[in-house]
DNA sequence: ATCTTTACCTGACTGC
DNA sequence: TGCAGTCAGGTAAAGA
């Protein structure tokens, strides 16, 4: 499941990869993945464009050409590589595009729900993306954590009030700092909200310096996994004994999606 | 404003 | 071996 540390993962893999490189024809095998955008259109504007940076905003993934940005989300499966073949190295293959010298970067996803699309701007996600958790400066993360009854795992995961943020370093993070997901952002004490900041900073720093996680689909682009997954205290550990307190790990559902978290520690 | 539901998708896993 | 059922979850849109 990409989240921040997992797309900044693939960005700074794919960075030394794509230096120099010069845009050729886009090829596609399920027309949906370029998300209502025209083959031929696509390829009328993006052939013969420098690659001139990659940067990532949320989870979001985005190439910048001469006069176009090229953006890719990954959502659940999704991975982005480069390879020699221009329909990849496996067989979930949607999307490549040829970079030069028999070197295509392709887009791989199994569940069929990860997007690559064209603009001449990114204003479009910064109009519907919170801050960047990293930095974000301390009193930034008290103004972000008031006003709202809404719980708080919910509030972590709505990419407009911050970006970047998943199902795991959600669950994570709240357990590291002691609070019940569905507590109300509201009566988090100003202690609670600081050190959810930090811990948040502090989790997704790590997990980038791991390599993001590899629970079931996630690579990096060089085709490993990452070992984030292996220093994870809550997130798929139903049933096993906290590391803090040695009482169970419960599975609940918040904001529709499957939560972790010691009843004991988190409250 | 907030919450809930549904849709998008298919591989992996469970139980019979 | 196969087959039905369930689960995984990021985002968008619709309805309460």
């Amino acid at each position: 499941m990409p989240e921040l540390p997992e797309v900044e993962t693939v960005v700074r893999g794919l960075r030394p990869r794509l230096k120099d490189c010069v845009a050729g024809l886009a090829w596609v095998d399920w027309p949906k993945v370029l998300d209502g955008y025209n083959l031929t259109q696509f390829n009328k504007e993006v052939k013969g464009q420098a690659l001139k940076g990659i940067h990532r905003r949320g989870k979001y993934i985005c190439l910048a050409l001469d006069t176009h940005y090229l953006v890719v989300h990954l959502r659940m499966t999704g991975r982005l590589y480069v390879s020699s073949n221009k329909t990849g190295d496996d067989k979930w293959v949607h999307f490549s595009l040829a970079i030069g010298d028999q070197q295509f970067l392709a887009f791989s996803d199994a569940r069929k729900f990860g997007r690559v699309t064209l603009t001449r701007s990114l204003d479009y996600l910064e109009e519907k993306l919170g801050p960047e958790p990293l930095p974000l400066p301390r009193e930034a993360w008290l103004t972000l954590l008031s006003g709202t009854s809404r719980g708080i795992k919910a509030f972590l995961l709505d990419q407009k009030k911050l970006a970047g943020v998943g199902n795991i370093y959600a669950d994570e993070a709240l357990h590291r700092t002691g609070v019940d997901p569905r507590r109300p952002v509201n009566e988090l004490t100003p202690q609670e909200r600081t050190n959810l900041g930090i811990n948040i900073q502090d989790i997704l720093a790590a997990a980038i310096n791991y390599e993001g996680a590899t629970i079931s689909w996630y690579r990096k682009p060089d085709g490993t996994q990452g070992e984030s997954q292996k220093h994870f205290k809550v997130y798929g550990k139903t049933g096993e004994p906290c590391s803090q307190c040695g009482n169970l790990i419960t599975r609940i559902t918040v904001a529709q999606r499957s939560t972790h978290f010691c009843p004991t520690c988190q409250s």
